[in-house]
DNA sequence: GTCTATACATCGATAGAC
DNA sequence: GTCTATCGATGTATAGAC
């Protein structure tokens, strides 16, 4: 009954089991970082062998691409990154770090990762080198839409104002992974934004 | 000859032996990790056997430990953090940042390293708890001193301006280490302040 | 002070039975 | 699809010669 004789693409597999090994490598990773995090220690939380884990994945670079693809995901489908208003970008980012604080794992992999992957030799290296460019790209094009509609402060350059959020968003969730109870993310952010815009945030 | 019997205290072993350790430490530790980096690389660096290394630093913790009182040495030496003036505190942030881009290997090393203690079980991580905490009292009782003497700009809180400088500050680095041809960390960070203070930055 | 040798753990990946 | 068994590489740390 497994692996049925029908000649279906290729692998059809079981999405479940994918999904439970993914949702357990973001743990390990996100403690343990990468290079540190084992194929056992995964495989031990989903109740199997690590070579059955290989099984689901070819090898451990693989696991480490399903896992950025997945988190990917998750976070475009909370921003609107896409979409013409730059307000509503801006707002949808401080919503994330506010919906971050209640996915410690995801954050915790983040900064684990991006710092890890800054050595060039890293899995991730260009996956992150990119994702920064579009991240700072798109939000430079949504604080261009507030000037031209005189939403930001003036002498605040969109450019620089997506990195600078952008900066300060990957430093405070530092800190708040060191020390829970005494930052609160979003609250830090939108003090931060203020001075930048001329509307509520 | 070696060790001779002279009994002086406990060990005199030989301080540059030692510096030189410390040096290839930060190499290793700043690209691979604390866990990821191996005391093999580092002895090789040296041009010395693994277990020669071990006779300087009795294990891999205690040698995690003298890298990190060695860069607070550094860092401290460059920044004027004790001394009643706040301004003077924060424009030695701003200069440590500039002389940070000439270091890539000690910005490298906080990064890596401070993501990955966010891990409670990581033999750093009390360390960095510890260090935010004091890092941001101080700032604060800089923008404290500036906004007594009407430096800082009405409506910015000194404790979360505290926060955000810290926050951007490791956030640009971040994005720095990714591609250094198109940050400038130290005039980035120039920027963010500008619109926090009355007075030139 | 530095070395070789070695003990012992753990890693990713593969082979092959079921 | 999952397992056991195993290979070869690599990790820290220790013992003991020189």
């Amino acid at each position: 009954m497994s692996t049925p004789g029908r000649v279906r693409g290729n692998y059809a597999k079981t999405p479940e089991r994918r999904r439970e090994i993914l949702e357990a490598s973001i743990e390990v990773f996100s403690t343990s970082g990468f290079r540190s995090g084992s194929l056992r220690d995964i495989a031990e939380r989903v109740g199997m062998s690590q070579a059955g884990l290989l099984h689901h994945f070819a090898n451990k670079g693989e696991l480490l691409a399903a896992v950025l693809r997945l988190r990917d995901d998750r976070a475009e489908e909370f921003v609107p990154i896409r979409g013409a208003d730059g307000l509503a970008t801006i707002t949808g980012f401080v919503n994330l770090v506010e919906h971050n604080a209640t996915v410690p794992g995801l954050v915790e992999l983040h900064c684990v990762l991006s710092a890890e992957a800054t050595d060039p030799s890293h899995p991730a290296h260009a996956y992150f080198v990119d994702r920064y460019h579009w991240v700072v790209r798109d939000l430079t094009r949504a604080f261009e839409d507030m000037r031209d509609k005189g939403q930001l402060a003036p002498d605040v350059d969109p450019a620089s104002a997506a990195r600078a959020i952008t900066a300060f968003s990957d430093g405070i969730q530092v800190q708040w992974l060191l020390d829970r109870t005494s930052v609160d993310m979003a609250e830090e952010m939108r003090r931060f934004l203020r001075p930048l815009v001329t509307v509520e945030i």
